[in-house]
DNA sequence: GTCTATACAGTGATAGAC
DNA sequence: GTCTATCACTGTATAGAC
């Protein structure tokens, strides 16, 4: 028999997984050890606060993806080029629709509660980057704030629908639609 | 001690509401006993097949509201009269967002699994009656298509956002941002 | 149609051997 | 760092009294 050695670092990924599939509540720890064939003494080794812990480290693992990937290039790079990158690094992550925001899912529910202040910042910077660079690319304060909620929003929307309707193309219809709203305001307001 | 007697069309309502706080596999029988003060023999006397038949109903439930209030207005009504009829709906149906929709939060985990027909005959009949609706109100099919689909998500999206960022206005500026964007379009369309 | 009592499988969590 | 064995508890579901 096989004995993998892992650390915390590969333990995250493929519990984070298991949430994404069974949400909060349905990821039992048994379906845990299932899926990612892990014991109950190695997960307990790595997360002694037990799930709530598991989730907690996760969105903040989430997090930092995004603040490296999407959020700290649209704070401080050539804005369309950033802006750019998002939609590329957006497809790519959630698998074109096929994979889904946990942190979008745990907001639906009471989980909210527990993991609130997280799951606030994540799309509150998420927003706020999106629209600082829409601001430096030209838009209007006032059309840069309304265009990054209704991406940040129809993104979370497009992953719903897709899901619901079984539809791989329909993320990145959604995508190739927001993205073309996006550089419509900018060139409209920057052209004033 | 009052001793209140239901009938199902009068428990299904108060499930729901379990569901939608708690999601389905949140919703143990407990908790649903404790919120809705109904004992488990009350439970399983209107649902003999436990969860997942409550889970089935309430669906079909839901769905049976939507094509009331919503789809079948859209489908054969005056166009502009049913889609301001269904920005007023929605709004309140999901009390302006602070009411999640159960079907987009079935959608995002294995639960859609157990609920797949319901769950995509629920959104396909809302795109598609949305957009036949623009289409009478002379939207070219391609953009009716495509601006029904947005809509839709966005609805979904801006549910998720407004709980996640606590922000019960954000709801209701979604809506208003779809709505205004469907009126351009048929605008638009119909004056080619 | 309501309730309580009960069965027993599954839950999160811990201890300790390797 | 891995695992199995075991804990007390909560899970769904059923039976039967009122």
């Amino acid at each position: 028999m096989t004995r993998t050695v892992f650390e915390k670092a590969d333990v995250i990924p493929l519990v984070a997984e298991v949430f994404r599939e069974l949400g909060y509540e349905g990821a039992s720890m048994s379906k845990i050890t299932a899926r990612t064939r892990l014991s109950k003494g190695s997960l307990y080794h790595f997360f002694p606060g037990g799930k709530e812990e598991m989730a907690s480290e996760i969105l903040a693992h989430i997090e930092n993806w995004f603040i490296r990937n999407i959020y700290e290039p649209l704070e401080r790079d050539d804005p369309l080029k950033a802006i750019h990158n998002m939609w590329r690094e957006v497809d790519a992550y959630f698998r074109s629709g096929q994979r889904i925001c946990l942190v979008g899912a745990f907001a639906l529910d009471e989980t909210r509660d527990r993991f609130a202040s997280g799951i606030r910042q994540y799309f509150r910077r998420w927003i706020d980057a999106l629209c600082a660079a829409l601001v430096r690319a030209g838009a209007s304060t006032d059309a840069a704030a309304v265009i990054s909620e209704e991406t940040v929003g129809g993104i979370q929307g497009g992953l719903i629908l897709s899901r619901a309707l079984h539809d791989e193309t329909l993320f990145e219809r959604t995508l190739a639609g927001l993205a073309e709203r996006v550089t419509k305001c900018v060139r409209e307001d920057a052209g004033r």
